[in-house]
DNA sequence: AATACATTTAGACGTTTATCTAAGTATCTA
DNA sequence: TAGATACTTAGATAAACGTCTAAATGTATT
């Protein structure tokens, strides 16, 4: 975790487009796939790295994972790029 | 450009740090230079690298080239960020 | 004009990354 | 308990990335 890992993870258009889903709504990992072009293998490293960076939350319920946006991690690289305009 | 360049630009430490310099000012591609252990010929490549992602801008000023943040890309950025967090 | 300085460009090299297929683990259900 | 379902892990591969050295470009100075 940390910052490097936060702006990694965001830096590929199919791991934010899983965050802008999550933002509506927890998903279980199959919910997600079902939203891309990629086999479910793929998008579970991208949930895998996602995770690592602390930007999603999992939550097992038998069968199922639910996966869930962590705003907190969200707010610390938006509190960085804020301090990018201040006191120039 | 666009929001891919502008996340992938991000990931890098070195860029990063390099943002964070010229936030407080503007500087040549050797001060910044200057600022790290790595040759010039990387450094450059960063520099192109955020230039291409519409991060920084340069000015030609004779022998030197003058870099500058450009925080309307940053701006954007914050946008998507702070968008996460509405209407949940 | 010749040399020095500031910076970029070209090309090479090892590492990381995104993706796939195939196999593994865990849970539910008949 | 056997099979089906949900998801991950392992291993492979091609492409992208970060860095370097060497060479090129453009500008200033003498």
């Amino acid at each position: 975790m940390g910052f490097q890992d936060s702006f990694k993870a965001l830096s590929d258009p199919t791991r934010r487009k899983i965050i802008e889903l999550l933002k509506d709504k927890n998903m279980t990992a199959g919910d997600i796939v079902d939203q891309f072009q990629m086999t479910g293998a793929s998008i579970s490293h991208h949930l895998s790295v996602l995770k690592n960076a602390g930007l999603v939350t999992d939550d097992k319920q038998g069968k199922y994972i639910y996966y869930e946006l962590n705003l907190s991690v969200v707010e610390e690289i938006l509190a960085w790029l804020a301090s990018l305009k201040e006191e120039k």
